[in-house]
DNA sequence: TTTATAAATGCAACAATGTTGCAAAAATAT
DNA sequence: ATATTTTTGCAACATTGTTGCATTTATAAA
């Protein structure tokens, strides 16, 4: 984890800091999971939430994490597992939200709409967002 | 509009209040277009923002208004204009979010997908967002 | 119409999330 | 080892949202 974390940090030209460091750990950490500002906060040592929160708009920015859409209402981050870039991010692949617990995860699978936007509108991106409840809170 | 607020608060046994009838013809006349806290506050006016909050709330539980997700970070709300109750709000349509001005809105259409959720899973509700610009801003 | 009662309001107080400016510190380049 | 460029950490602030409680208001009952 260390090692990839590092990687990355070199791959994309950005400066080798405890914070990117241990954000970018946890988001390798999560796999598919995503996290929110207060996740990363109570999983890090030595927090400072102003850092933090420039750090994801670093790691957003350079298409390293994209932002889980799930209609909580926090914003919440996960590793872009495909090919994102600073200018286009393609994460047009499924989220799921838990109810429950706020949990969302990463899923998989295309979307088919019929979807007619009205004239002069300019559609750039699509988000669809299952929710329901998990695995862990559905026992 | 001022009959067919009334209508509806009778219809729905909620108390006519200033408040209530206000929010209600916002909502009227902004017709397919969701609308923020902060945007009905500055349409009130006179405003407490509490109130606004627990009137909203109270709409979305009797299946008045339904929350529009739209990926803003912000609480939005537009008319139910199919069949909404309390338990489930069937707004299943698809909505548009203007990156530029924010604007949000309700469209009409069917979505298919194929997504594979993990076992122990279960799906409540999907919500389907375009993002993009919106005809006011892309001149 | 007046009174009782149930509900809604408005206030204070608080919590969470997010942003900006700026000086100090740290990471890289020279 | 030093210069330069970035990043950090702090204060200060803005926005969005919630809860408890006394007061006021809307409706139901007498």
């Amino acid at each position: 984890m260390q090692e990839k974390a590092l990687e990355l940090l070199k791959l994309y030209r950005l400066r080798n800091t405890a914070m990117r460091r241990q954000v970018l750990e946890l988001f390798l950490k999560a796999g598919h999971k995503a996290l929110s500002s207060s996740n990363l906060e109570s999983a890090l040592e030595k927090t400072d939430r102003i850092t933090l929160y420039r750090t994801l708009k670093t790691f957003e920015r350079n298409g390293i994490i994209h932002q889980a859409i799930d209609g909580s209402g926090v914003t919440k981050y996960a590793l872009c597992h495909g090919q994102c870039s600073e200018h286009d991010h393609m994460d047009d692949h499924p989220h799921f939200h838990c109810k429950d617990c706020g949990k969302t995860i990463c899923l998989e699978g295309k979307i088919q709409n019929n979807v007619k936007v009205p004239k002069g509108f300019i559609v750039q991106q699509k988000h669809f967002i299952l929710e329901g409840t998990c695995s862990d809170c559905s026992n």
